[in-house]
RNA sequence: GGGAGCGUGGCGGAAUUGGCAGACGCAGCGGACUUAAAAUCCGCCAUCUUUUGAUAUGUGGGUUCGAGUCCCACCGCUCCUACCA
């Protein structure tokens, strides 16, 4: 017998399968299709554990799909712009391209020796032009559509990136990739208006069934969906006196989700950055304290207030504003505690209802008026039919925000008040019905701010002429290339790079200067999974009837940590392509399974500085490819994390040597005596009957395990062959096996059973198992998947337990179609002396599991 | 503060709709083989108890003939988010 030797077949059988081409799709396939994809890595350097498990799961999945007839896309690419390239150019005093291709080469062959089955002809790799053409290509048509623009406002800018930032790309108020505090600048940048898809990205969480719960509620939430009202408050001029005949500037709009307490607004408060606030007080005794809160809140970070840093500053504007609905006269204040670019960057205060307004006006001496109150206030039975302010101030220590009802509101006092009440629905009316608010929908989702001031990323084809301002590159001018001589050590930039800059206007041919911004590194990985459906297109980024054809992608695997960023982004995508006509699906991922981390024994997380990084090479030096992948399929369920523990990867390393050997004794024959002794007839027949229902349970259960995704009991099952098999081998003699015989047609259906199931997993070893001890020709990756009678995985006899009371009592052996009654009285007699001075008030029997006497 | 999820042996984890808790493996213990060791093969392995049996899925209640699974409260942990009016 040949000994299980991964070090030898590994190589062999990876050589063999490129040479074949196996592993490539083939083009116009009548079967039905599969699209496998997961998410293509930064090439940061070596792999590591998590990469080999993300690989290994979609690797698993794609080669399953091949065995049950589909047509399967699988390919990998590298999402290859970014950061870390430039930071190791300039250290390295090199070219990013040089180290990124120089990882890429090592990720690639680290793949191959884990027997990755990817079509590697169709690779995509984002730095290359072939590619970041089409991106650029992207950009335009969504510049043509109105979906692109740029404009100024305050955003995020990471000193140490020297960059500015997503608001998807800001965690808790650092830089998402170099953990530094992130700064607000005011700065004109180029934007995708991915707010215009905000309401349909948040319908369709609803088609996408096949994602996990967790990911589309982070994803609802991010997008934020606020229903309330937009309400017109009317600005006093400088002396206090109203305007008699309002104009649009005489206007300030706020929008709140709490209509029903507009009569408790007490104040009205601007942001910081709100655009009129300069002049509201310019000249005024309120200036100078004004302008230094706006001053201060500029260098009050993010990262502050992530930290919990929740005190409020104001400065009074000495201007007052007139609430539409009580004719009453209320301050303005500047608070930095009110978001700028979310509603109108204004908000009518009710300290009795909002915590923090309540706050504010605790800290500035401001009225609180309670005008909402529940049933069991004190205060309530005093107020409840009170239309007029009576009290206006409370001893709270707390606003109160809960569902009540409205005091002290004129009309609509008695009214119940909370969000989507009937107090805020009645309010609202009012309020359309005087023409001073509507109805309004807001979302927390911004708008894409995609530009970034690095070298290493796809340059937005743009160019500014002072004639023309700012016109796209003609498309037949794309790709705009990144210059290659650049000496980024030295302290060059893209805005340095006079020869880059330099161009005419293709609109008036005059002098002009090239956009010297990049595209955010997201923007290649938005859509990369289209062009896998057509890698090599040099007329458009796809043909749309391959990416239809192939789309959506069947199942997707990733980390967790994508499910806002690259998730979103790549569903906007998807959406705006198919309003070009490009693409004709709403979703571009049907299912999506985010696998879990891999972190050390102590449950830490990998780190180098840590120095407890497992090598996903030094693994397979150690053990082969099969094990480690095996390994990591078997110690957790893929979404759940995997503590790493090489005690047991040594353990799947002897079971694939066990199964080996099992596997070759199945097959052995009469002359490899040495092996069994002979055992009598009754118990061979036991045992074959056993291994019979074996095979066919375990196959149905790999099956459906597989289609789940709990590779770990999948493999579990199998584990239950191999012992069940062994079992047999022990009781069953070779010489039983002989040539024709009905033990040597069981004996190689269940060796080729398991080798087929495990093929999926273990590639190289099933190869060679299939091949040699087998005797068939390559390759079993190209085998149907095995099939199951469920008829056949049946016992004709079951053990049923015997409970009385709920507790088992007892077990009794049936026929498995015995009949309920019949069933009941074996049950009764066997638990007797249980039921000895008690009235049988019932029995209940679950067919093929248990009966229940219920007794007193 | 808001949202989502999770608590099962020494460890990783099983347990499709409520139906025999602990599959499968790791570690451990015993045995066979061996001069010996490794490898391999066989057996044991939740807790208490001599057997019978009793107790066990974070804690306390509830629904049910029956609860790891459903409901309520509490404790603990993890992740996401954060002044969004």
């Amino acid at each position: 017998m040949k000994a299980y030797n991964p070090h030898e077949i590994e190589p062999r059988w990876q050589k063999a399968w490129a040479e074949s081409g196996i592993d490539e799709v083939r083009e116009g396939d009548e079967r039905p299709k599969k699209y496998v994809l997961e998410m293509f890595p930064y090439p940061s350097g070596d792999i590591h554990m998590g990469h080999a498990r993300n690989y290994t799961i979609g690797d698993t999945i794609a080669r399953y799909y091949r065995m049950k007839g589909f047509d399967v896309l699988h390919p990998m690419g590298w999402d290859a712009f970014g950061l870390p390239a430039e930071n190791a150019a300039i250290k390295h005093h090199s070219h990013p391209a040089k180290w990124t291709y120089s990882n890429i080469a090592t990720q690639k062959a680290s793949f191959k020796r884990m027997g990755f089955s990817y079509d590697w002809d169709r690779t995509v790799v984002a730095c290359d032009p072939e590619y970041y053409r089409w991106g650029q290509w992207i950009f335009e048509q969504f510049w043509k559509r109105g979906l692109v623009e740029r404009r100024n406002s305050p955003v995020n800018w990471c000193p140490s990136c020297k960059t500015v930032l997503a608001n998807e790309q800001v965690i808790e108020g650092r830089c998402w990739r170099c953990d530094s505090e992130v700064e607000k600048r005011d700065l004109t940048q180029w934007y995708f208006k991915i707010t215009d898809y905000a309401q349909e990205l948040l319908d369709d969480l609803d088609q996408l069934e096949g994602w996990p719960e967790r990911v589309k509620q982070q994803q609802a939430n991010w997008i934020g969906r606020s229903e309330g009202a937009e309400v017109t408050f009317t600005l006093c001029s400088p002396d206090g006196s109203v305007p008699e005949n309002p104009t649009d500037d005489d206007l300030i709009t706020v929008f709140t989700t709490r209509a029903d307490t507009l009569f408790g607004c007490s104040f009205f408060v601007l942001a910081p950055e709100y655009a009129g606030v300069a002049d509201l007080v310019r000249g005024t005794e309120y200036e100078k304290p004004v302008m230094d809160l706006v001053e201060a809140s500029k260098k009050v970070t993010a990262l502050q207030r992530a930290q919990g840093d929740h005190e409020k500053h104001g400065a009074f504007t000495g201007r007052y504003v007139v609430n539409p609905v009580n004719g009453q006269k209320v301050p303005v204040w500047v608070a930095d505690y009110v978001v700028a670019d979310y509603g109108t960057g204004a908000v009518m205060a009710v300290p009795c209802g909002d915590q923090r307004d309540f706050e504010f006006a605790r800290k500035y001496d401001l009225p609180i008026v309670p005008i909402i109150l529940g049933e069991d206030d004190p205060l309530y039975p005093q107020l409840k039919s009170e239309k007029n302010r009576v009290v206006t101030s409370v001893d709270w220590d707390a606003a109160y925000d809960a569902e009540g009802y409205l005091v002290q509101s004129g009309e609509f006092t008695g009214m119940k008040g909370g969000k989507h009440s009937e107090g805020e629905a009645a309010v609202v009316a009012k309020l359309e019905e005087m023409d001073l608010g509507k109805r309004k929908v807001e979302y927390r989702l911004r708008d894409w701010l995609i530009s970034r001031q690095r070298y290493w990323g796809n340059p937005i084809p743009a160019i500014h002429c002072p004639k023309c301002g700012v016109v796209p590159v003609p498309e037949e001018d794309l790709p705009v290339m990144l210059p290659k001589d650049i000496d980024l050590a030295a302290g060059e930039t893209l805005a340095t790079h006079e020869e880059f800059i330099n161009c005419t206007c293709p609109k008036c041919g005059g002098p002009a200067r090239r956009e010297t911004d990049t595209m955010d590194t997201f923007t290649c990985s938005s859509w990369y999974y289209l062009r896998y459906t057509d890698p090599h297109n040099d007329q458009q980024p796809f043909d749309p009837a391959k990416a239809n054809a192939w789309m959506p992608v069947d199942k997707y695997i990733g980390g967790i940590e994508h499910a806002i960023l690259h998730l979103l982004y790549s569903r906007f995508y998807t959406k705006a392509l198919r309003d070009m006509g490009l693409v004709n699906i709403d979703e571009p991922f049907r299912n999506l399974l985010c696998q879990g981390m891999v972190l050390d024994e102590h449950g830490d997380v990998m780190s180098k500085s840590k120095g407890n990084v497992v090598s996903p090479e030094k693994m397979i030096d150690a053990y082969g490819a099969d094990a480690v992948r095996a390994y990591i399929l078997f110690m957790a369920p893929p979404e759940k994390e995997l503590l790493w523990n090489e005690d047991g990867l040594a353990g799947l390393y002897k079971f694939l040597n066990r199964a080996w050997r099992v596997v070759c004794d199945l097959m052995a024959q009469a002359d490899d005596e040495t092996l069994f002794e002979k055992a009598d007839e009754k118990k061979a027949a036991a045992a074959r009957k056993q291994l019979v229902r074996e095979r066919h349970r375990v196959v149905g259960k790999v099956t459906a395990d597989i289609e789940r995704d709990n590779f770990n009991t999948a493999i579990a099952a199998v584990m239950e062959l191999v012992n069940a098999a062994s079992d047999y081998l022990h009781v069953v003699a070779p010489d039983a096996r002989a040539e024709g015989a009905d033990d040597a047609v069981l004996a190689r259906d269940v060796a080729e059973t398991i080798v087929k199931l495990l093929s999926p997993i273990t590639p190289h070893w099933s190869e060679e198992l299939w091949c040699t001890v087998l005797g068939h020709e390559p390759s079993i990756h190209e085998e149907p998947w095995p099939t199951f009678d469920p008829e056949k995985a049946k016992s004709d006899e079951v053990e049923l337990a015997v409970q009385v009371n709920g507790k088992v009592k007892a077990r009794i052996t049936v026929a498995a179609d015995e009949a309920e009654d019949a069933i009941k009285q074996t049950a009764l007699s066997a638990v007797s002396h249980a039921l000895e001075g008690k009235d049988v008030k019932k029995v209940i029997v679950v067919k093929g599991r248990l009966v229940n006497i219920v007794a007193k």
